[in-house]
DNA sequence: GCGCAGGCAAACGTCGGATGTCTTTATAGT
DNA sequence: ACTATAAAGACATCCGACGTTTGCCTGCGC
């Protein structure tokens, strides 16, 4: 194959040097097509490629253009990545998780200010008033992790765990969870995580969040094993 | 935007929910058309998204099939989206790699086979022979922090570590090591690295790298501050 | 019976043009 | 000054055609 993919890799290529730079408008389809020698077809799917990449943002009637390239946009797709991953994988996945998030939230123990701690406590009050619906729980889980990983200021981080804790994992997560009458142990694990952060104790908040990790693996492990040749 | 989109997200779904299972054969673009509802052309730039991301393998004069969705394929993608990345958050990505490669590497300690230790060893031999060589230096090390994640087991970690040391983020601070005099250094750090995990020493191996990525991060800085409006 | 060369068919790769639809902007009128 | 309308620009989609590659079947020769 050449024409299409020559195309995407010289675009990006164009993008990486600072050729065009973010914002920058490209030309009109046909005109892109003539540069660079290939059809609109050929430049769609190449445009169509880099777009779902959110590298370029094109919008109709207007003109395709270079995202901000910022962290959130760029690794976005980590997250469909891990959506697609089968089952035996989703333990490696959960590895990662368990060496990447008790030092974020370790991290996070060090910066986090008084406002986010409010905002915390009160994705923490929520949680517990919705101690009966899978689906807010998860809202709630995702919401307060991510609140706390956000707290580091690192962009990057802050998109890698959130595309590591892909929706689907969530969600067979607190399945097991609720059906196992975990689901309270698991809030107050939150609590505890919570009271570390506000003590600004950046080894108790790692422990908790480790421990709270584990928790998470221990009953994905349980959800993967009761049905392991499920579609 | 519609129709293609809806097709990616449909065949991502098929995939996803195992109806499409690894290796399937997707049907003929035409009929793919027909059943969707589009025409040819948005199949193929659905199409040409999934291979994009390894989720679909397009094999011309033979038809479409679906990836082993590996992680070491899914994950792939993150590597050209941090060379993407700009200038300024290269840092966020070394503060990621400062807490993912000392753990990676403190739990390799524990995993690593006298084969493993062996093949290290030689790399470690490589790369001081090559202390002149820019261009072997940056393979050798790439070959080494691969080979250590690698041992873990975690295709995943592996993946996703290779994907944040791009080849880019590794050429610049071999750039400033060399410029500054500090290789003979940073190789000597790999060795403190290969003695860690020689003796099978967790905490060891965790600190040396910790202490290695730190150097990389340092030397990152420098070549950063030195070109702060180049292209 | 086995193997190799040739040809046939299927499928993707690329192209060109035509038409629909949306956005933006300029314009004209109040 | 503001609004509504019109026009132009740009992407979205479709269609049909042709080239190229691959896989496979066939038939010949050994």
């Amino acid at each position: 194959m050449a024409l299409t993919d020559d195309a995407i890799a010289r675009i990006r290529s164009m993008i990486q040097s600072g050729e065009l730079p973010p914002g920058t408008r490209l030309p009109p389809e046909p005109q892109l097509a003539a540069q660079m020698g290939l059809s609109r077809s050929g430049v769609r799917e190449a445009v169509k490629v880099l777009e779902s990449a959110r590298v370029l943002d094109v919008r109709r009637g207007d003109g395709t253009y270079v995202t901000s390239l910022a962290p959130r946009l760029l690794l976005q797709g980590l997250g469909v990545a891990v959506e697609l991953l089968r089952d035996d994988t989703l333990l490696e996945v959960m590895e990662v998780r368990r060496m990447l998030e008790p030092m974020a939230t370790g991290l996070a123990a060090l910066r986090m200010t008084d406002a986010d701690l409010d905002e915390l406590g009160q994705i923490l009050e929520d949680m517990r008033a919705a101690a009966d619906d899978a689906e807010k729980l998860i809202q709630f889980d995702t919401a307060f992790h991510h609140t706390v990983v956000a707290t580091t200021g690192n962009e990057t981080l802050t998109s890698l765990l959130d595309g590591l804790s892909g929706r689907t994992l969530r969600a067979r997560v607190w399945r097991g969870l609720i059906e196992g009458n975990a689901a309270h142990q698991t809030i107050e694990e939150h609590h505890t995580i919570y009271l570390a952060l506000r003590a600004r104790d950046q080894l108790l908040a790692q422990a908790s969040a480790l421990l709270h990790v584990n928790t998470s693996e221990a009953w994905l492990r349980t959800v993967l094993a009761a049905k392991p040749t499920d579609g």
